[in-house]
DNA sequence: TTCTAATTGCAAATAACTTGCATTTAGAGA
DNA sequence: TCTCTAAATGCAAGTTATTTGCAATTAGAA
């Protein structure tokens, strides 16, 4: 957190109160949120501040952002420097970290300069297939 | 394309002027088109009538949907066992199909039962990064 | 050819996203 | 600490995307 709020400072961005919130309510969850799910954790805070922020956060690299084909995207801190991706269950929701990465290989074979990509998976979780 | 709607009659569904027109566009397009990409392309059929046959048609496996983390999902037809998954070229919007497939990897690392999965990259091909 | 359920196309509703602008505020400099 | 200004906010209103309702049409089974 201290990381991403010097980060901030030092894209010449201001600290703010709804700033501080966003980025707790996304620290402190396990899965990526959409922004109304991070509005309805903010308490208070504007939709419109939050879309804005969480825009402008992903546009400066301090986000990531998932997509599990359904309607809106969702949201995470990067904290470490690889792109995290995710697996979800169908029947209970829950959605896990996957720790796997394929970027390099993708690089190799098609020799484009990636910039960004996403990788999700949808399934039944072992305790729900039981 | 007969394998297709053989498959669609084989559902219980019908085979009608827009749905074939439908496939026509999908199968000549070498990329996943956006719902609107593909009302377009269709000449005269309607907007509601393309939605609501693509959204039937993906949830009975005849398509998938990507999303490059833009507003709009992209579809394509599945025509192979393996889901195709591609790279889009920010510079010059060119999306190529990426010969690649993880699923089985992700299988064994987490036990899941994996039903969907997506799998994007994003950024500059080889012509443009000269 | 007849008939019926499936499908279509329009219009209208809902939901998601984005912008404009007056007000407020962080934080740099006095 | 106080002042000041550009950055950020919050409301409202606009745009775009998605979805639903329903009467009219049509595929294809009988």
């Amino acid at each position: 957190m201290e990381k991403l709020l010097s980060r901030i400072k030092e894209l010449g961005l201001k600290i703010t109160v709804p700033r501080r919130q966003i980025l707790n309510v996304l620290n402190e969850s396990n899965k990526p949120l959409t922004i109304s799910e991070i509005v309805n954790k903010c308490g208070g805070a504007d939709f419109t501040t939050v879309f804005r922020t969480v825009k402008l956060f992903s546009s400066k690299g301090l986000l990531q952002s998932t997509n599990f084909n359904d309607k809106q995207l969702r949201y995470s801190l990067i904290k470490k420097d690889n792109h995290p991706h995710h697996i979800l269950c169908k029947n209970c929701g829950k959605i896990e970290e996957l720790e796997i990465c394929i970027i390099d290989k993708v690089r190799k074979l098609t020799d484009y300069r990636i910039v960004d990509h996403s990788m999700e998976f949808i399934g039944i979780c072992p305790e729900c297939k039981k």
